[in-house]
DNA sequence: AATGGTCAAGTCAGC
DNA sequence: GCTGACTTGACCATT
């Protein structure tokens, strides 16, 4: 059992999602924020594995506009050995890594452009990890998509979309249920079909749900997660107490985790904590974890 | 240096 | 029809 946070860490400083506008867009402009954002990635790993945090989402902002046709520059040549170097260190450190494309990504939309788009991101994101030299354990999780008026045909497009993407992709991406559109059960029936690994949103499976045991719904998309695939993921928040149903909380409710850690047990997951203040809130269920057995520490 | 409008991409709910 | 939320404020022209 690892914990993580995801994409920015507001302590060191240093930011690995620094973007620019589209009309600003040149090779060096380019290039000077990709070796930014890899440089702080890298700060941001390092601090990490000093306090036991050893999973982390990498944001898609890393190479800004990578899958974007304005993007002509090779960075998969220009960086692949700065990649590597991080991917070693990822190894060497026992640091688990996942991505999460924007909401903009969609394979099961009706508009063939947008799911050529989508398509391309993808590849993008799974070229990034492949550069890093990191296994299939390091996932990409997507959400199912857009209802579009018609549920059970819009998962009929995902099953067909998703069946026929290129290999790369396939082996890293895992779907994840959402808080209004996609169940767990939903994303699960996909999984029957499909094989693909469910990755469980515990707080919106809370928001949307069939009425399923929380173990029930972990051990089932859990049993999802093939050998090459790793320790199953989950992401995990809580209600933010103004915000609409579904809105993440500020910090981590640790009565709450702590209840989570005790329901899910013996099972073991990688947890992402989905909340604003990022490491802060990983740092308190760190310490929280930490006196239970299936937590792993790091190894320095 | 401070301000405020605007930013690659889509969907959907709520006004 | 427009705005805001989504995992998240930062960029940039103008003063």
């Amino acid at each position: 059992m690892r914990i993580g946070y995801p994409c920015i860490n507001r302590s060191i400083g240093c930011r690995s999602d620094r973007k620019f506008r589209l009309a600003s867009f040149n090779p060096e402009r380019f290039s000077t924020t990709i070796s930014g954002n890899l440089s702080c990635l890298r700060q941001i790993l390092a601090w990490n594995v000093m306090r036991d945090i050893l999973f982390f989402r990498i944001s898609s902002d890393i190479i800004p506009f990578a899958s974007h046709p304005v993007c002509s520059v090779p960075w998969q040549v220009q960086f692949s050995e700065e990649l590597e170097l991080t991917g070693h260190y990822i190894r060497e450190s026992g640091i688990r890594i996942s991505m999460h494309p924007d909401q903009f990504i969609l394979l099961n939309s009706p508009d063939e452009q947008i799911v050529s788009r989508s398509i391309d991101e993808l590849a993008y994101h799974a070229s990034l990890l492949d550069l890093m030299g990191l296994d299939t354990q390091a996932k990409i999780q997507l959400h199912v998509g857009g209802c579009y008026g018609d549920p059970e045909g819009s998962i009929a497009r995902f099953i067909r979309e998703y069946q026929s993407l290129d290999p790369a992709i396939k082996r890293r991406l895992v779907i994840e249920n959402d808080e209004v559109r996609f169940t767990a059960a939903q994303c699960l029936n996909i999984n029957e079909q499909t094989g693909i690994p469910v990755l469980l949103d515990v707080f919106h499976h809370a928001c949307n749900n069939n009425g399923e045991e929380v173990w029930d719904v972990l051990n089932a998309t859990g049993s999802t997660w093939g050998a090459g695939d790793g320790i199953p993921m989950v992401d995990y928040s809580s209600q933010h107490p103004e915000k609409r149903p579904g809105g993440h909380a500020e910090h981590i409710d640790l009565a709450d985790f702590q209840k989570f850690l005790e329901i899910s047990r013996p099972l073991e997951r990688d947890i992402m904590l989905e909340v604003k203040d990022k490491e802060t809130s990983a740092l308190s269920a760190v310490s929280l974890a930490k006196n239970d057995p299936r937590f792993e520490a790091g190894k320095l």
